[in-house]
DNA sequence: TAGTTAAGACTACAATTGTAATCATTATTT
DNA sequence: AAATAATGATTACAATTGTAGTCTTAACTA
């Protein structure tokens, strides 16, 4: 899959939530959350265009572009990644990081619990 | 804390063997695992000490490095980082990812299960 | 129809990054 | 003492990134 810088992968989430999508309406979307510019955010599509994250249709003047890739597909690369270059692939010391800084509620912890319970069953 | 590019980390992660470690003893544990040029390494030395990621004490002709923050730190609050930007600062989006993804083994599950055992014991 | 907009294309430009080579200086070896 | 080697400092240089500005062209407006 394509490398995406972090800025770009903001903008990404915009045309994920709704695709195929206008400029227009992806810099919309964007500053709901906080002030894009314009140009930038046109840059930042045609980059992205450029390096095959996502493809454009042409109607009259303007584009609407569509993602390459879906979300869950990227994070979970990137998720692997960070567990592959900080915790030699585990997940465990990853969740331990959390379990222990009291950043968990309850309902985490069931959320967790489901998980593995529904792990257990599809598994031994 | 500082930025760190994923190549400065590994560097790091050779400092963080054992320090303070000498330019050389960092080149030979970092050559343990692939080949590094000399000039690459210094570099990004010299860098990271700029950006105060690391420390120095010199000792005759050469340095001596020492990380300025511990590794558990950085991976964590790059987890956090990580969490944060892809799924909404929650854990079990993540984790559910891997649950899935048919990635984890017997001893996997039974480390989270004992995770959570604990903060079950710390808390409610 | 002439002027103004709006789309995307192209250009800009500094900071960061990966990857070294060269320079200056101090040890060490003949 | 002179040559050589080893250290870190400085310089190099292209690619990527963040952040826009300018240019070209088509479309809408007065």
């Amino acid at each position: 899959m394509t490398e995406i810088s972090k800025t770009e992968f903001e903008v990404l989430e915009a045309i994920w939530q709704g695709h195929p999508a206008s400029a227009q309406q992806i810099i919309e979307r964007l500053n709901d959350t906080k002030p894009w510019h314009e140009k930038t955010v046109k840059t930042l599509l045609n980059r992205m265009v450029k390096k095959d994250a996502i493809s454009f249709e042409k109607v009259q003047r303007s584009y609407f572009y569509s993602p390459l890739f879906a979300r869950d597909e990227y994070t979970f690369k990137e998720s692997k990644s960070l567990l592959e270059r900080m915790f030699s692939g585990r997940l465990s010391p990853l969740v331990s990081h959390f379990v222990k800084s009291d950043e968990l509620t309850k309902d985490d912890i069931n959320e967790l619990k489901d998980l593995i319970n529904q792990w257990e069953k599809d598994n031994g």
